[in-house]
DNA sequence: TTACATGCAAACTGTTTGCAAATAT
DNA sequence: ATATTTGCAAACAGTTTGCATGTAA
């Protein structure tokens, strides 16, 4: 499936910033990035998108489903663009993070929730640092 | 042990504004706060400290062991009093945090690391929603 | 032809910093 | 005495917003 039908697909329309983004990032490749390394690579690419508007994508394609965020650094948000269940690695030092596959870890324990709520997701980050 | 005793303990001066910064922060009950959540409180008590003296004092107690952060929300940095080894659940509507005690979850699977690369911490977020 | 998206600059939020005055050792 | 800490305001980084212009349906 292309970019711009993935995009129709979840109701966005394809725009030629949008169509850009997605040639990028909607490739079943995994990345992790801030929005400032996608605005370094789009400069590169002279594809002169205003950072605003990056903010604006990243935003929208997260409420579409396309990506989602990993905190783990409260200074800025990481995109990630594996949307399957899986957890993280983060090296401390130079703020790489791995994926690691949900079904590769099991967890339990876990305790009754308030009344009311559910889980929405469990997040895990081994963090780690060079010896 | 007094407040002004753990502060020496972990080599930090006893200062007026640590001292009564600690009073509130280090008795042994589990709190999870921002900077912004102590600025309130100690506006309310009339202690006169300014912010950045709360965000020292935070950055100075975390580097010193007395508290953690906590990173369930990139827009702002959560501060922890409880430094035992533990996991949370987060209600993402209220943005409340509630502790969970390491020895109630366990967790298997944890992949080999990348070389010179060792486990610094783990973390686990149950992130709710309400029904 | 109308609702939505973009670009730009300005605004905003949380946090850090520089420096002179105050304070702990 | 001297090294640290404080308060304040100004700086800063990342992100959001308002509004005029441009573009997709």
């Amino acid at each position: 499936m292309g970019v711009r039908d993935k995009l129709l697909a979840v109701g966005l329309r394809p725009t030629k910033q949008r169509l850009v983004i997605g040639e990028i990032l909607l490739d079943d490749v995994h990345r992790h990035f801030t929005a400032e390394d996608l605005h370094k690579e789009l400069t590169h690419k002279d594809a002169g998108i205003a950072l605003a508007t990056i903010y604006n994508t990243l935003g929208a394609f997260t409420e579409a489903g396309l990506l989602r965020t990993v905190s783990v650094d409260s200074e800025r948000v990481y995109y990630d663009t594996n949307t399957d269940p899986h957890y993280h690695v983060y090296e401390e030092d130079g703020s790489k993070l791995t994926d690691i596959d949900a079904s590769r870890i099991s967890i339990q324990g876990i305790p009754d929730l308030p009344q009311g709520q559910v889980v929405d997701r469990i997040d895990v980050i081994i963090r780690t640092r060079s010896t």
